[in-house]
RNA sequence: UGGGGCGUCGCCAAGCGGUAAGGCACUGGGUUUUGAUCCCAGCAUUCGUAGGUUCGAAUCCUGCCGCCCCAGCCA
């Protein structure tokens, strides 16, 4: 697809970057870095994290890293670790050889903790949890200072060198920064910058460690270390910055990046907080991580959204620091965008009624051609069944209707796409009267060319009754049902917003044989109907299964619903 | 004793003192063997609001209003 990336695109942080080049500060290099914790699988969220440090770094000549935010095991395990480095480099991104944790670097983070102490700007702390609530005073009264704040040097370092031998338990003691009670910023009231956890196994330290830096504490340090020049977040850590500027000018470190905060991504319809799409997935509200109604990366992939789709919708939501509701549409316009070029054309029928064509010999069937894309010709052709029997699907057929319907209609006539005119001469109804089958006649002379001497405005997609392949096919709608997911009556919960009608699942589709072959990741647009995808989670299966990505852009159903 | 941010079309978003880009959505019209795609046209005299500075203000200044974030030993 049309990509916009580095042409058009420009934003407040790249004119930073850009400005900062110009003159000539960290020495003309750009270092971004993506640093999830992996606790939890990315979302659209992370996407847009991801395409912004990744891109910076791709368009300036610079590099980004791959950083796991590892400091808290024990909501942390591997699987994410896993997911994460499969969903980045999935987006299209390479972090080569720059693939890093803050736990690599809990020696140094320790060794500088031990500087602040030396230097008087840390201490331990006795105070448990709720005291140092109390003490932290509140958003509009100051804080008071710790009993402990004025231990010495030698007693806070051998404390310290206790906490870290594992000498206390759990939430006995920790270590805090020596900042001002006083602050009318929270996060300077002495913030905790190491905690004790035992009993936890680190997915990538294991048991060495008991004591645990905190975030605001390791970003810093972890993001000089890696010699990050620019350190991109989201606008809630925009009171954290002035902490994030202490820790660096109190230790001897010489590298300072630059933190710059952007908002976050708000989707209509969904939810992008890890801690709700944990609950989703918990509570099994979902199938899991990667269901395809998910925002997750991995949903997004099962669902048939391709990566270039969600890096343009990136792209295009822009990076400002005003928070907004982006709405579906300029998803959805993003892939359908896609696939319209790039998927090849397909008929599958998923309400069918059958199609009896009177004329047409019994027992005889003919294999027709059909174009892949109507625009594309590079992307072939593929054959298709034709024979006495056939299915259309149940909405392209009403016993009568107004000029404005341009369908099949008792006495009226219809393309069948790709192949003939048919004409309607019967409807079979059952006992209930319910229509059961269509009678039909066709018109020899009309394939791949019009009638002589009348119009037929409809075509519809079949398939072949006696060649088609049976199988499912699950539609997606949006997962809830308010625009703002977040929102919530009071005493209720976001899940009360959850879509009951979210996923639909129809067993008696019909696809026609070329779908046989459909390979796992293959986007197909069946046409008339949206675009589909073999669902990975059941190729294996023996029946066909495919997600319904997106449906066509349906300008018939407004014209319809107002009474068309 | 509160602090930090943000307000430009229905949504996203350019704009950086010289007279409101673009995308999405929407509305008309054309082409079409997908009611798709594509094409063409339309869509902010006005930038939360009230003043001020200026020849000139969305851009600078002041007041007011609205919304978001912060009191984890989460990130």
């Amino acid at each position: 697809m049309s990509e916009t990336e580095n042409s058009t695109t420009t934003n407040f942080i790249r004119q930073i970057v850009e400005q900062d080049l110009k003159t000539g500060k960290n020495d003309g290099h750009v270092h971004t870095r993506f640093p999830p914790e992996p606790n939890g699988y990315l979302h659209i969220g992370h996407a847009k994290s991801i395409v912004l440090n990744f891109g910076i770094a791709r368009d300036y000549n610079g590099q980004c890293n791959l950083r796991f935010d590892d400091t808290n095991p024990h909501k942390e395990n591997i699987e994410f670790v896993d997911s994460i480095q499969q969903d980045v480099r999935w987006l299209g991104y390479d972090w080569q050889d720059r693939l890093f944790y803050a736990s690599n670097y809990f020696q140094q983070l320790h060794d500088f903790a031990v500087e602040l102490i030396q230097a008087g700007k840390a201490y331990v702390c006795d105070l448990d949890g709720e005291q140092m609530r109390a003490y932290r005073g509140t958003l509009k009264a100051p804080g008071q200072e710790s009993p402990y704040r004025s231990r010495s040097v030698e007693e806070n370092l051998a404390l310290f060198a206790r906490m870290k031998a594992g000498d206390f338990a759990d939430g006995e003691r920790v270590l805090r920064a020596k900042i001002d009670m006083g602050s009318p910023n929270m996060n300077l009231r002495d913030p905790t910058l190491y905690r004790i956890r035992h009993g936890v196994i680190h997915h990538q330290t294991g048991e060495a460690w008991c004591i645990y830096p905190m975030y605001d504490y390791t970003h810093p340090v972890s993001d000089a270390l890696e010699g990050i020049t620019h350190s991109l977040c989201t606008l809630e850590f925009e009171d954290h910055r002035p902490l994030y500027d202490w820790v660096l000018d109190n230790i001897s470190i010489s590298c300072h990046p630059q933190q710059i905060e952007f908002s976050r991504l708000n989707l209509e319809y969904t939810v992008l907080s890890k801690r709700k799409l944990t609950q989703l997935v918990d509570e099994g509200f979902v199938e899991g991580w990667d269901d395809p109604r998910m925002p997750t990366v991995a949903g997004m992939r099962r669902r048939g959204y391709s990566a270039a789709s969600i890096r343009e919708f990136c792209l295009r939501i822009g990076i400002t620091k005003s928070d907004g509701l982006v709405e579906m549409g300029m998803l959805e316009n993003c892939i359908r965008e896609d696939l319209d070029a790039h998927a090849p054309r397909r008929m599958a029928v998923m309400h069918p009624l059958k199609v009896v064509i009177e004329n047409y010999p019994q027992g005889q069937s003919e294999s027709l051609t059909a174009p892949n894309h109507p625009k594309d010709e590079a992307m072939g052709e593929r054959q298709i069944d034709f024979c006495r029997e056939v299915y259309i699907d149940q909405a392209d057929f009403r016993e009568q209707a107004n000029k404005k319907y341009k369908r099949l209609v008792t006495g009226g006539e219809v393309r069948l796409r790709n192949a003939y005119v048919i004409k309607c001469e019967a409807v079979m109804k059952n006992n209930q009267g319910e229509i059961v089958e269509l009678r039909c006649s066709y018109d020899p002379e009309t394939l791949g060319k019009n009638p002589q001497g009348r119009k037929v405005r409809g075509v519809v997609h079949w398939v072949s009754a006696q060649h088609g392949v049976k199988g499912e096919v699950r539609l997606y709608d949006r997962l809830f049902n308010q625009a703002n997911a977040d929102k919530v009556e009071e005493g209720g919960r976001f899940t009360d917003n959850l879509n009951p009608d979210s996923l639909r699942t129809l067993t008696d589709c019909y696809f026609e044989p070329a779908l046989a072959k459909a390979g796992v990741g293959e986007q197909y647009q069946f046409e008339r109907e949206g675009y589909f995808i073999l669902d990975s989670r059941e190729a294996a299966r023996e029946e066909l299964v495919f997600n319904r990505i997106i449906t066509l852009r349906d300008s018939w159903a407004k014209i319809d619903k107002t009474g068309g």
